[in-house]
DNA sequence: CCTAGTTGTAATCCACTGATAACAAGCTTG
DNA sequence: CAAGCTTGTTATCAGTGGATTACAACTAGG
């Protein structure tokens, strides 16, 4: 196949990571297949699991990767300008890669599971906390604020928002509400 | 085996939806057994799949008794005081019994697949149009209530809402946003 | 250039899980 | 009570999917 390209285990590890992101945030954590991983990595299935020792363990990196992402996405938010309204601005950005926070909610769903509850609430509860932090917001604001995340992103898993989505009345009507008079 | 009871298959079935909603609430689509739900009605395995012909039937029933249940006790609410208030008050019922929810949420997160987000879709938007003809609520009034029952119903997946919640500083300070100064 | 470490694969295992088939036992209706 | 439908089980299958092992190929350092 191809020209073969030898990569270093660190650099061969954040493609299957990238890979791995993609596939849990389509199919979830039980309903993803180390193979499917393996193959959107250009790679064998042993070797994905010789990488991360574990399908669970390539979840958690999955899930650390992204939660990564979105705190570093709220952080330069942040950085612009110290309001909710800029870290609100900043979801779009997280939901053009639908992925990422879909691969979060397959964390809480999968919360069930000890220890991906741990990390999920772990991550979560900072991801709060870091809210709160680069805007000054009350927790009841903060709370608003999350819970608008939230809607978006199941109706970004249940495939009414964002890039291809599919165009339903009440979906477009939800979104309406969303777009600032002005821009 | 105790005493063994003969029921008619509408009846087992009942049964067995009952504690599919139990098992899927707990470990999701992917994640739950066919097994498991079989014990948990005192049943065998094959009958199970014999009385909804395929798993993936069975879960769809399942989310259509939770979302019947969802609207019912929306309905209910309203009849009381037709506001949005109110249908949040009786949030509570529902949050009572966990896996109610949890079902729903599991069904946003297997909505890749298309037989489970067609009906999800459309039980969804149906609780979006119920919430609004019901309250009269404008669409962003709908969707910032629905917005709050999606927190809701990922801090209860998170496990730190509810009964037998684990109790961290970041999710009390969120549940205490909650509580209306008076009641 | 040869030895040792690293990157990667192929082959295979084995436990699990949804589904099917064959059969047993119970009810009911003429 | 015999025939036939319904309820339910046991046995079993066939496919799958994560993990292990053994091996191959490349690379680097002395």
């Amino acid at each position: 196949m191809g020209a073969r390209v030898r990569l270093t285990a660190a650099e061969r590890g954040e493609e299957v990571l990238r890979a791995a992101v993609q596939a849990f945030g389509a199919s979830g954590y039980n309903g993803t297949k180390t193979d499917e991983i393996a193959r959107l990595a250009g790679v064998s299935q042993p070797y994905v699991i010789r990488l991360f020792g574990t399908k669970q363990q390539l979840f958690l990196a999955a899930v650390q990767t992204v939660c990564d992402t979105i705190e570093q996405t709220f952080r330069q938010a942040a950085e612009r300008e110290p309001t909710l309204a800029s870290l609100g601005h900043s979801y779009n950005e997280l939901m053009a890669e639908r992925e990422l926070l879909l691969v979060l909610l397959h964390g809480f769903s999968a919360s069930g599971e000890p220890a991906i509850g741990d990390v999920v609430r772990e991550r979560f509860g900072g991801i709060y906390r870091l809210v709160r932090e680069v805007t000054g917001a009350s927790p009841e604001e903060a709370r608003v604020f999350l819970s608008t995340g939230m809607l978006l992103t199941v109706m970004s898993a249940m495939q009414v928002l964002g890039p291809d989505a599919i165009s339903l009345p009440w979906a477009d009507e939800i979104s309406a509400t969303f777009h600032d008079p002005e821009d």
